[in-house]
Parts: structure tokens; sequence; C-alpha cells
DNA sequence: CCTTAATCCTGGAAGC
DNA sequence: TGCTTCCAGGATTAAG
């Protein structure tokens, strides 16, 4: 479910509801959803009396740490950051909410951190799609985990857009969603990426120029911030941190196959691609010479 | 290399 | 009112 503008709006909700506070409880109630080279427990006791410090992210994923031991003159591993991060992905249905002292936390709650004001921070996952991973350093969580996604969307440049695309003849949606090549994008933001640059989703990766690499970087970057400043996307049931749904509406072509084009009025078309429904509009982005079917 | 299908799960919606 | 089938914002794996 949620894709980089909605794990974006949980991270800065994150940060106003939990950051500066110290835990002082956590269970985890499923061991399955854990992984990582830090088991829970190690990291349970390492986080116990310490303050949440600023959660990260990249790509669809957030990295949950503490803040460094106050300055001391001896606390070498403070420049360093965290002792011990838990790193979350969200999956298809996984929320990461906090939830008021004496709430009742909702089924399907895997994990939560009870902090000092009484709220909890709890992961909540029914399909377990998502997961959670424990690594002893902010260090060993991108260079064993994140070491193989590509550059944050927000981030990342034409020319490495350009490097990640032009070996390939994939289709283009294929490719943007591959997390190895541009992190972030799911199958609601690349249909609206590539209809905003009207570029066809059956579209080998080896024929997109340099000059479409500026384009879609720049659309990227102007779609993704438009959906972070609304709260990201709510189709079923995203919410951030604070249990606040998204008001993004600026969709034009997800979940519109067979309606007509907000631009040209033609019928939408869709069909499968890399196994994800995939809408887009022949009329506008249409390169009848990729092979379309739909 | 590339694509396709199956797989991990639950739950909501649609169809009969 | 059931019961069945399909579909979903993700990602990996195996097979062809």
């Amino acid at each position: 479910m949620p894709e980089l503008p909605e794990v974006e709006s949980v991270r800065r909700t994150l940060v106003s509801l939990v950051t500066g506070k110290r835990v002082v409880d956590g269970v985890l109630s499923r061991n399955d959803v854990w992984g990582g080279d830090w088991p829970w427990k190690t990291l349970e006791s390492a986080w116990m009396g310490q303050r949440l410090g600023l959660a990260e992210r990249r790509g669809k994923q957030l990295a949950l740490v503490c803040e460094p031991a106050a300055a001391s003159p001896g606390a070498v591993d403070a420049a360093h950051g965290s002792r011990g991060v838990v790193c979350v992905h969200l999956g298809m249905s996984g929320r990461l909410c906090v939830y008021p002292r004496g709430t009742a936390l909702p089924p399907h709650t895997h994990w939560w951190l009870a902090l000092e004001d009484e709220t909890r921070l709890a992961f909540t996952d029914p399909r377990r799609f998502g997961g959670l991973w424990g690594y002893a350093s902010l260090e060993d969580l991108r260079s064993q985990r994140w070491s193989s996604l590509g550059d944050d969307a927000l981030v990342i440049g034409p020319a490495t857009l350009h490097r990640g695309l032009c070996r390939t003849r994939r289709a283009l949606k294929a490719v943007l969603l591959d997390q190895r090549v541009v992190a972030g994008l799911g199958n609601i933001y690349v249909d609206e990426l590539l209809f905003a640059v009207k570029l066809s989703p059956w579209t080998p990766g080896g024929v997109v120029t340099r000059s479409d690499c500026h384009r879609l970087v720049r659309s990227m970057r102007t779609l993704l911030g438009r959906a972070i400043a609304a709260g990201g996307t709510t189709l079923r049931d995203y919410v951030d941190a604070s249990g606040r749904a998204g008001d993004f509406r600026g969709h034009r072509v997800y979940g519109r196959g067979g309606q007509r084009c907000r631009r040209c009025r033609g019928p939408l078309a869709s069909g499968l691609i890399a196994q994800r429904t995939t809408v887009w509009c022949p009329g506008c982005q249409g390169n009848s010479s990729w092979g379309e079917s739909g």
C-alpha cells in the first residue's frame, strides 16, 4: 500500500509524535515479522530508557533510531549515532501508528513500544508482507540491507536514472518499479508519472533518452512532492503515524481503466505489466510500436 | 537477459 | 442472506 509519499508522511508525523520520548517498554508478539542481524531481545535491552531520535527514510523503508548518548567526552560511538536501529517496511497493509494511552491496539499488531508519556507506537500488518529488521547501527542497515536499493526517488538525478534504464529492454513501468533502479515508486505513482511525462509504460528502457530522464526526474519530484504535501494517498487503509488518512487526489490514471482521459478524452487502457495492473492513455502516451495490449 | 507464475497473507468488494 | 471468486499500495523466488 504505501509508496514513498505515504512512508514520508509517516516519517514526518513520527518526528512530531515520538522523537525525544523515552522508551519504557516493548513487545514483539510475532517473531516471524522480525529479521536482520540484531534480535529483538538485544535491541530491546539497548533501547530501554533511551530517547527516540529522528526517523530516516530510504525509498519505502524507515529506520527508527535512538538519540545518541548525551555528550560525554568518552562517548566515541555517539558520533556514529545509534545503538541499535529498527528498519520498518510497511509492505502492502502495514501501519506504524501512535496510540494515546489507554487505547487498545488494533488486531494484527505484531510489535509495539510504550513511551514515557504512556502513548504506544505500534506496527500493525494484517497481510504481513511488511516487516521489521534489527541492526546494530544505521551504518549496518545501510550496508547490509539498503545497499541493494537505488537512489531515493526524491534524490536520483537524470544521469543515474538513465544509467539504470539504458541497459535494459524491459518495459519502463517494470524498471521504475524495480527498487534497485530507483527506490520509492510503486504501482500508483509510476502510472501517474508516466502519464505526466507522456511516455508509454511499454517503452523499452533502452530507448528512453537523456532528455526523457530529465523530464522523468522533474515530474517525479513534482508529483511526489505534491503527494507528500497532501499527506499521501489513501485508497483503503493507509494512515500516517497520527492516524490521519492521506488527502492526495491528484490521480489521473490510477484506478481509471476504461474511463476517459482527463487530457484528451479518449478511453484509458489497462493491462498487466510486471504482474501489476497498469493504466495509461494510448492517445497521450501511445507509441503503438511497443506492442501494447489492453 | 527476460518474462511469467507462484508465493507469502488478510479482508473487502463484487458476483451469483 | 450466504458462499465463492477476485483483487489489492510489495517483493522474492523459481521456472521456462
